[in-house]
DNA sequence: CGACAACCATACATTGACGAATGTAAAAAC
DNA sequence: GTTTTTACATTCGTCAATGTATGGTTGTCG
């Protein structure tokens, strides 16, 4: 095959990521090939192997186009003024963290990464979970410790709690919507719980 | 291979769904052949195809060793006194399920369904998924309808909207545990999570 | 304006899992 | 006691997927 441009060659490595989102999503991980991935973009499998190592290679680089860690999500809203409401701050991380979601590519691949993917080579989805899982735990923990500092929690409710029952509810949220994202729309539904379960931990709920 | 007696091979039968819950919950479903699980119980991919179809067949049956609908939980309790408190007996609902987690069988098929398998053969595991989120969430609604009619929820709340809080949360917990059970007891953290969230239902929280 | 290397297609070798066919020895049935 | 069926073990053909090696253009850089 002829060389192609550099900006040819970076629009093939996309469109094999493209395409490779879409069949991990219908088939599962471990039932599609690379010859599938490869006929879906109109490519061959050596195009696949000329800008992957393996299957395992070309999943982290699909996986690298969606990081999303939690505290950009609060960086990203800019609001100064949110350091003196970190309740308000989590309600719109939340916001801003369901926005993201329904943007197919995010779906798409959060959905492989839970439901559609299992160990395989030297991939560990489920460690990877992990670390997301504890991350958000972290960040909730510190915003509602700082709420309580602030007197703006029930004095019978201890910041560590809320943040476990929170993360618990939005973790369910997510893999429920994830396993199909038609059933409700998870802006709407997500900021609703997500509301409602702030003002019962608030001071006047 | 000599012929065993009826109780023998009902016994290499459990042995192979055994084998099968173990490997499948290290390796996953899609990379453990039926050669690995046979010889980990000790036998030959014979032994496998003579009790089993084919390994989707295997599944189902490993599956029907475990179902749990969520009423059977309650009536499992038996306490006749429940019709008037609802919230407690959803909270014992709750204790009798992650009882029933923590033994291993229970435990391991669970998680398989959840974390380590994909789409496979005529199973689909989402949709299963989908089938036990909404009996259960159905079966909380109810719970809470009732609780409302007698004046056991806060006026603001509407029981809709608080099951579907307590069904993600219970989804998120159960999601977080199955992925390590080492992390922590189902048990302790369920119930004390299950216990603050309904005591932010209930009017005089 | 060559020469090289990038970009991808094609062909080939290897692996390993499945499923079916067949073998077989003992338990059940009569 | 003979026959039949059960409960496996063994073997083999097939096929799909992987990985590698190789070839052929054509951008791109000195």
């Amino acid at each position: 095959m002829a060389r192609k441009t550099k900006a040819e060659a970076a629009a093939t490595r996309e469109a094999l990521l493209d395409a490779a989102e879409e069949i991990f999503l219908v088939k599962g991980v471990a039932r599609t090939s690379l010859e599938q991935i490869a006929r879906h973009a109109g490519m061959t499998r050596g195009a696949v192997y000329w800008h992957f190592r393996n299957k395992a290679d070309l999943f982290r680089a699909m996986l690298n186009r969606v990081r999303m860690p939690f505290q950009e999500l609060v960086e990203e809203i800019g609001d100064p003024g949110l350091a003196e409401a970190p309740l308000e701050a989590v309600r719109l991380a939340c916001l801003s963290g369901f926005e993201r979601l329904e943007r197919p590519r995010y779906r798409r691949v959060h959905a492989i990464l839970i439901h559609h993917c299992e160990v395989f080579g030297d991939i560990d989805p489920l460690a990877m979970q992990n670390e997301m899982a504890e991350e958000s735990c972290g960040a909730l923990r510190d915003y509602l410790q700082c709420a309580a500092r602030l007197g703006q929690l029930r004095e019978d409710l201890s910041p560590e709690l809320a943040a476990k029952l929170l993360q618990s509810m939005l973790g369910g949220l997510f893999h429920d919507w994830l396993r199909n994202h038609e059933q409700f729309s998870i802006v709407e539904q997500g900021m609703v719980l997500v509301e409602t379960q702030l003002s019962l931990f608030s001071r006047q709920g």
